[in-house]
DNA sequence: ATGCATGTTACATG
DNA sequence: ACATGTAACATGCA
C-alpha cells in the first residue's frame, strides 16, 4: 500500500517511541527484509540506543538515534509500521520489533518486499542529504519538473511518474490519479504533451501530492470522495467525472486505471 | 486452484 | 551505452 502520504502516516506510528530507549530487540534476521546487512550487528547497535527522530522522503524513511547510528526502512508493498502494548505477543511477519518503556516499535511485513537499511555517520548520511526534491517540495517548481521530465521523455507517462529518482513518493494510485486530475492518457509520454498539458501535468503532481498529505498523513483518512482513488482498485468501476466505464491495462507492468473520455 | 497485488531490482532483449 | 520488458522476490486474498 505505501506511497508518499501513507509512508508519512505509518512513520509517525512511532512517534510515541522518540525520545525513549530501546530495550531490547526482536529480530528475524534471516528475513529478506534484511539482505544487504548484518542484522546482528544492528541488534547490537540499536540495543540500549535511544531513538531520537524520524524522517521521511518519498517512499523511504530514516530514524536517528545516538552515537551516530540511523535506521532506514522501506515499507516495501506491504510493510507497515506499528505499536504492539509491551504484554502483547509479537506476530508472525513482525520483522523487527524495539522494545521501549511504553510499547513495542514494530516493522510487520508479510511479503517481505520492504527493506530495513543500516547506516552510520555524524549527521545525516550523504545519499539521504543527495536525494531529489520530494513533489510537495518548494524546490520541486515548474523548472525543475520540465527539467527533469525531460528524462526518459518517450516513456509512457505512467511508468515516468513511477520512476523514484524524478517523482518521490508516487506509486501506482497516485500517478493514476495524478493522470486523471490531469486529464491525459497514461500512455502518452512526455514528448507528445504541449505546454499547456505539461503545466497540467505538473499541477496535478502538485495538488494530489499536497492533498494526500493533509488527508491521508495525519490519520489514514480516505482522499477526497470525488477522486479516481475510490474507483479505481476493480473492474468495472465507473469515472467520477463522466459516469463512464473505467479503462483498465497494464503499462509498463503496472495495472493502470484510467477514463478514455476524461483524458485524452 | 488460479491469478493478482499500492515496489524494486536484476537480467534479457532490442 | 541506452531504453524497454519480464521475472523474481514471499505471502495473502478473491
Amino acid at each position: 500500500m505505501p506511497e508518499l502520504a501513507e509512508v508519512a502516516y505509518y512513520c509517525s506510528r512511532w512517534n510515541p517511541g522518540l525520545g525513549e530507549r530501546i530495550l531490547r530487540v526482536h529480530m528475524n534476521g534471516q528475513k529478506r527484509c534484511f539482505r544487504g546487512v548484518d542484522a546482528s550487528q544492528l541488534a547490537g547497535a540499536l540495543s540500549g540506543n535511544r531513538l531520537v527522530s524520524s524522517h521521511t522522503h518519498g517512499k523511504r524513511m530514516l530514524f536517528k538515534l545516538d552515537q551516530g547510528l540511523w535506521l532506514g526502512i522501506h515499507l516495501g508493498m506491504t510493510g507497515s509500521l506499528l505499536m504492539r502494548r509491551k504484554e502483547a505477543e509479537l506476530e508472525k511477519h513482525d520483522h523487527l520489533a524495539l522494545e521501549t518503556r511504553v510499547a513495542w516499535l514494530v516493522f510487520n511485513d508479510p511479503r517481505q518486499f520492504g527493506r530495513i537499511e543500516h547506516h552510520e555517520s555524524k549527521g545525516l548520511p550523504e545519499f539521504w542529504r543527495n536525494l531529489p526534491p520530494e513533489t510537495i517540495s518548494e524546490r520541486f517548481d515548474f523548472q525543475h519538473f520540465r527539467r527533469f521530465a525531460e528524462k526518459g521523455a518517450k516513456q509512457p507517462l505512467k511508468s515516468a511518474l513511477l520512476d523514484q529518482s524524478r517523482f518521490p513518493g508516487v506509486g501506482n494510485w497516485m500517478a493514476d490519479e495524478i493522470l486523471w486530475h490531469s486529464r491525459i492518457r497514461p500512455q502518452r509520454s512526455i514528448a507528445t504533451l504541449n505546454e499547456h498539458e505539461l503545466k497540467d501535468l505538473f499541477r496535478a503532481i502538485k495538488r494530489v501530492s499536497r492533498i494526500a498529505m493533509k488527508r491521508i498523513a495525519p490519520d489514514f483518512s480516505d482522499p477526497p470522495k470525488s477522486w479516481l482513488f475510490h474507483r479505481r482498485w476493480k473492474a468495472g468501476g465507473l469515472c467520477p467525472k463522466t459516469g463512464a466505464h473505467l479503462n483498465r491495462d497494464s503499462i509498463g507492468g503496472r495495472t493502470t486505471c484510467w477514463s478514455n473520455a476524461w483524458q485524452r
